[in-house]
DNA sequence: GTGAAAGCGCTAACAG
DNA sequence: CTGTTAGCGCTTTCAC
């Protein structure tokens, strides 16, 4: 392994001319610069990064957190956060925290040591005060007032998934909540909706999630517990895939979808397209985009305030809607 | 920003001394481990990950490079080959390699440049030859002799799902096969299930997918050819994604599933369980780990032969088939 | 047991 | 324009 004193030397030349021909940073005359490509082959000389790294005091890399990486959620997210993040020159460390390892702080930790330039953070368990000044900003999460936040318009998904249950007629709309010790802002889509449903006379139930378990099975377990505990149940708002557990048990209960029961999952990835759902379609490529445009800001020592960036939904018609 | 240095001048020790504190490494004195613990606390010093690495010659992260983080086969894979590489140590740098980035090159070339201690790579497009002393493992993909391969058992794959044709009484199977292009080690299932459906009467057509697109719609759109150009067709053996076009268009056909059109997917991550479709289940876990178990191997300087290592696949019954 | 010193490979400031 | 020099922060012999 030859470094970049050997190809100095080779080329006859001072080590910072090798760096300056490498990086393409400032002039070198073209002769000297062949002498060193030449040197550069004649070697098979490869510059070592993390000598740069050091040398810089930046790694280059972002860290993603996310829950699991198997959710069309986080993969959807993930897939337009690393390529956007690919666009400055980026690349993506990917932080899962399922498995029950508690890895966000080790992450965090990460970060502080330097080894990750920045992170983009979904589902950040703040079990404990986070304190860094280091680059970080939120999905979908909050930890304190100091940190960006980046999210879909909740509020504005509430009111689309309730006008979607109106204008189908429903009379009794049971809707899925994410588990409210975790305070994500996401829970404000279910107040919204239970809110003008009921103002609109439509009687509304609330299951709440389990704090932990996401295994398939626990969601066909629910959806089975919704019928059971709400016979007349004729409208459903979820997970896409509890809704898709719930289109099973339909079936399976010969329920009539979308005549007799109407659902409209949220997020809006492609399992909801797969799938025929109707749904309300989050903004993954604006999410992605500014979250990516904040953490690089900020690894370049931009002054960014802590703000909340809120981007609108859409909805996706699919067959579980009749309207 | 302190670093060890003022550490070590705070605690009136050397920096190897809190190095040897810091890593636990060696015996230290309580009375000194006391002291530097105690000007680490002054400080708020954390060591620097990136001197680190330098000095150790390794960045302790292990690229994973795949398609398309949002289809299931990938990110089932990739969520186990980060829990078993966490369970080393070692971080999960995420290459994704589609958006018509020829981005494997320079995930290599990261490998070469050391920042990166190693790779497991899914869909290698080795346009070039490729050459690297570094640890490489593949998942599903050729190269050439001199690299490790990981994969599920794709013959038997073939007659697993020919059985289950056979078993279900098919007269006319139509299967989806990778592009002849990529030289995929998994053709061999359609090699293998054509073999012996034709070997028992039963008629078989192939289409193959283009070299390209991964679109939904892409998908789609070749579901309804299928259709099209296959009236009588009564089974179809194909990715999870095409048998969920599939069921759609038998939906908009009025062709009943499983009583005139039996479907066999491939691979059996969650989205056949979600969908009750019957399929031909990869061995996901056993895959990721011991492509993990490779590629630290290699990092660590073990000598480990490139052999083809293959794990069976089960069978999920689902819905879309009748036995 | 602990400290001094050298070095990992690269970059950047500063002369010339 | 190019070379000299001095780090970046940590680890690791090797003396003491």
């Amino acid at each position: 392994m030859s470094n970049i004193r050997d190809v100095a030397k080779q080329a006859n030349v001072a080590p910072s001319t090798v760096s300056l021909v490498l990086n393409k940073t400032g002039y070198v005359s073209a002769e000297i610069r062949k002498r060193v490509n030449k040197a550069i082959e004649e070697l098979n000389y490869t510059p070592n990064e993390l000598g740069r790294n050091l040398s810089q005091k930046r790694s280059n890399i972002v860290g993603v957190t996310m829950y699991d990486i198997t959710h069309p959620f986080c993969n959807t997210l993930v897939k337009y956060i690393e390529l956007y993040l690919s666009e400055y020159g980026y690349k993506t460390m990917l932080c899962c925290t399922s498995f029950g390892r508690n890895t966000e702080r080790e992450y965090l930790y990460m970060l502080k040591r330097h080894a990750l330039d920045g992170i983009i953070a979904n589902v950040f368990s703040a079990n404990e005060p986070i304190e860094t000044d280091r680059p970080l900003v939120l999905i979908d999460s909050f930890i304190n007032e100091n940190i960006p936040i980046v999210m879909s318009d909740h509020h504005q998904e509430g009111r689309l998934a309730a006008s979607l249950f109106i204008e189908n007629g429903c009379k009794h709309v049971v809707h899925l909540t994410v588990n409210k010790v975790m305070k994500s802002p996401a829970y404000e889509r279910n107040n919204v909706l239970e809110q003008i449903l009921n103002g609109n006379g439509i009687r509304t139930d609330a299951i709440e999630l389990s704090n932990h378990s996401r295994e398939l099975n626990y969601f066909s377990n629910m959806s089975k517990l919704l019928f059971d505990r709400y016979p007349d149940v004729d409208g459903i708002f979820g997970s896409e895939i509890f809704i898709c557990e719930c289109l099973k048990q339909a079936k399976i209960r010969k329920i009539r979808v979308p005549d007799d029961l109407k659902m409209v999952a949220c997020d809006g990835t492609y399992l909801s397209e797969l799938n025929d759902i109707t749904a309300i379609v989050q903004p993954f490529k604006k999410i992605a985009k500014k979250s990516v445009d904040i953490v690089v800001g900020l690894a370049a020592g931009e002054q960014i305030s802590a703000e909340t960036f809120e981007f609108k939904a859409s909805v996706l018609k699919g067959k579980t809607t009749a309207v």
